[in-house]
DNA sequence: GATATAAATTGAATCGTTTCATCTAGGAGG
DNA sequence: CCTCCTAGATGAAACGATTCAATTTATATC
C-alpha cells in the first residue's frame, strides 16, 4: 500500500542501504541525494517508525505515570514534558495510577513491555522498590515531585521545606503562635517535607509546638474540608492555618465559608499550589506556589539526557524553588 | 537478550506458528498449551509489541489532540479516555496543539505517521478540512466538544445551547434585562452554540437584545478580565453577566473583585464549567457544568467501536447534557 | 600512471512477530 | 480396511526498516 524504502530505492536506482543512510543523516553523494529526494516526493514516502523501532529498539515514546491525571499539578507538568520532548520528536503516553501502588506497578510493566524509551514517574506511596523491580536499570526513569525509598533514580523535586518555612515563619512574625497545619499522609515524601518546614520554624524560633494542630489528610478536597472543620471546632482553635496542597486548600476554604469564619479577621489562611486561587477569592489568598511547568521541563530534559546515554553524576536530584506569595488572607494578631 | 517466540518454540518443542496461534487465542492442543505455558514461564517471555505491530499494522495506541493540556477540561476528558481505553490494552498519547491550527495539523501528521490506531480531537478553529486531509478516512477519529466544517466525523458534544438557555432564562425570570455575555471567538463551535442559547432566550421571551453587551474573548483568563472590566465601565452596565467558559470566568471574577463590585447585590454572575468554583467563592457561584469525564468516556467508547471496524450509522453525533447549578451569585432585580 | 587511502555504495542478514499454504494424525463412516 | 474430513501443527515468507562486511568509486600522493 504505502511506499517503502525499497520502492524508493528502486525508483531512485540506488540500494536500500543508501536510502536508509540518507534518511538517517549519513553522507551520500550529491547526485544520489537528489534522486532519492525526488523518489520520496514522487512516492509520498513516509518512513515506517514501527519497522525502525523493531531494528533499533527505540520507540521514540516516553511514558508519564501520575497518581491522577485530572488535576492542575499533573497536567501542568505533563504539558511541560510534552512541550519539551516534542522538539526531539518524542511522543508522550500518559498513565493514571489512581494513587494505587499496584496499578502503578502494572502501568510501569505495561509501558515497559511497550518498549517506551523512558519513564517519568510521580510515585504514589513512599516505597519505590517495585519501580526498579519492574523497570530494571536499563530503562531510564526520572522521579518527580516525590522521592521514594528503595529506588536509586534521578529526580526533580521542589524545595518544600524552605517554601513552607517561609510561609509559616511569616505567620510567626505576624504574632501567630497557634498555627494549624493540614498536611498529607505521613508516608508521602512531599507531605513529610512540608511538615519538616513547619516544625523547623518552631524549633528555630524556640517555640512550643502543639501536635494536635497538625492534621493528616490524604491530599483530597474532602479531607481538606473535614480537617479544617475539626481544627475550628477545637476548644482553643488555631489563629492561623497552613494547608499543604491544592485540593485540600479548596476543601479548607469551603469549610471556612460554610462555618462563616471571616478571613483574615478570625483566621489567617495560607494555601498551596495555585496562583489563580490567590487572585480569585476575596480576600486574596496567600499561597505557596510551585514551578509546575519547570518541573516538567526539567524532568523531560533530564530524561532526554539519560535516553541519549549521558550518565553524568547519576543519580541526580534537582531541587526547584517554590515561592511564598503573600495575599490579604493573613493578618497581624 | 530477551526471549523471543522462537526460543519459546524451541524450548516447548513446537513450531513458532503454534506458539503464535496460542498467544493469539486460537485453538491449540491441551498438551502443547501446557508445554508453551511452561516455556513462557521459564524464559520469562514477553511478546514484543513492536514486532507484532509491524505485521498487524496495529499499534494499540491512540492519540488525543487538544488545544491545551493544562486545563481542567482537557485533563478530565483525557482521564476519562485513558481510563476507558486502559481496559482494552490501549495506551494514550497526548498532544498539545496550543490552539494553533498549523500545530494541530502537524501533530495529527505526526501521530498518523506513528501509526496510532485512532485519534480523538478537540479541534482548534472552526474549519476541519486539514483533519481529513491528513488523516484520510482510514484512520478512525472522533471529535469532541466542538464540531468543525469540512470534516465528516463522529463527535461527542455537549448541549451548550440548552444549558446556556436555562441559565440565561433564569436571569430573565429574576427580572434582569440587560444581561452581558462574555463568550468565545466567533468562529469556535462551542462559542457559537453558547451565543445561540443566549439569543434564543431573548427571542423566545420577545425581548430586545443589546449587541453591545455581547463580548467576544478568546477563552483565556486575560480576556475574561478585560471584557468584564469593559462591560462594567459602560455608561449603562449590565445587571447580570454570563461568562461562557472556565478560564474567562476566573478572569471575570478577578475583575469583579478588583473593581470592588458586590455580588449579587450590584451584579448577578453566572460562570462556567467547574463545580469547584461554585463552592469555593463567596457568594457561591452559579455555574453551567459540563459532564467532562463522560465526554472522555463516550469518545473513547466510540473510537473503540470504530477501531474494531464497527461502522454503524457513521457519522454519529452524541450530545450530552450540561447542567445549570444555581448558587447565590444571582439575585432578583 | 601506479598506488594507497578514504568515502560511498551494495545487498544480504536481521529484528520478532503473523500468516498462509501445506502437511499430519486421528476419527468417522461405509 | 480404505477413504474422507477436520482440527492442529509446521515452517517459510512476509512486514519495513537498519546494519555490516564486502565491494566499488573517488581522491590524494608520489
Amino acid at each position: 500500500m504505502a511506499a517503502t524504502i525499497k520502492d524508493v530505492a528502486a525508483l531512485a536506482q540506488v540500494s536500500v542501504g543508501t536510502v536508509s543512510r540518507y534518511l538517517n543523516g549519513y553522507e551520500v553523494s550529491e547526485a544520489n541525494k537528489r534522486k532519492i529526494d525526488e523518489a520520496i516526493r514522487r512516492l509520498d514516502f513516509k518512513l515506517n517508525p514501527v519497522a525502525r523501532s523493531l531494528k533499533t529498539s527505540k520507540s521514540m515514546t516516553v511514558a508519564v505515570v501520575v497518581p491522577a491525571l485530572a488535576n492542575i499539578f499533573s497536567m501542568s507538568i505533563i504539558e511541560g514534558i510534552e512541550r519539551h520532548l516534542d522538539q526531539y520528536g518524542y511522543s508522550v503516553i500518559v498513565c493514571d495510577s489512581q494513587s494505587d501502588v499496584q496499578k502503578e506497578k502494572a502501568k510501569l510493566q505495561f509501558v515497559k513491555d511497550k518498549y517506551v524509551d523512558g519513564v517519568v514517574i510521580m510515585p504514589t506511596g513512599s516505597d519505590g522498590t517495585h519501580i526498579t523491580e519492574v523497570l530494571g536499570d536499563e530503562l531510564p526513569a526520572v522521579l518527580m515531585d516525590r522521592l521514594v525509598e528503595g529506588a536509586k533514580l534521578d529526580a526533580v523535586l521542589v524545595d518544600n521545606v524552605n517554601a513552607v518555612y517561609q510561609a509559616v515563619e511569616r505567620l510567626i512574625t505576624l504574632g501567630h503562635r497557634r498555627i494549624g497545619m493540614i498536611t498529607g499522609p505521613k508516608d508521602i515524601y512531599t507531605a513529610k517535607e512540608r511538615q519538616e518546614g513547619y516544625r523547623r520554624v518552631f524549633v528555630d524560633y524556640n517555640l512550643p509546638m502543639d501536635e494536635n494542630l497538625i492534621r493528616y489528610g490524604d491530599y483530597t478536597e474532602d479531607t481538606g474540608y473535614k480537617l479544617m472543620s475539626e481544627l475550628m471546632r477545637l476548644d482553643c482553635p488555631p489563629t492561623a492555618v497552613f494547608v499543604a496542597n491544592y485540593e485540600m486548600t479548596i476543601g479548607a476554604i469551603m469549610a471556612v465559608n460554610e462555618i462563616g469564619i471571616q478571613i483574615p479577621d478570625q483566621l489567617s489562611l495560607i494555601g498551596f499550589d495555585q496562583l489563580e486561587l490567590s487572585k480569585l477569592i476575596k480576600p486574596s489568598l496567600s499561597v505557596v506556589v510551585q514551578p509546575m511547568a519547570e518541573i516538567g521541563q526539567k524532568a523531560a530534559e533530564m530524561l532526554y539526557q539519560r535516553m541519549r546515554g549521558n550518565c553524568d553524576n547519576f543519580p541526580q536530584v534537582i531541587r526547584l524553588k517554590a515561592h511564598f506569595i503573600e495575599g490579604q488572607s493573613i493578618k497581624r494578631l
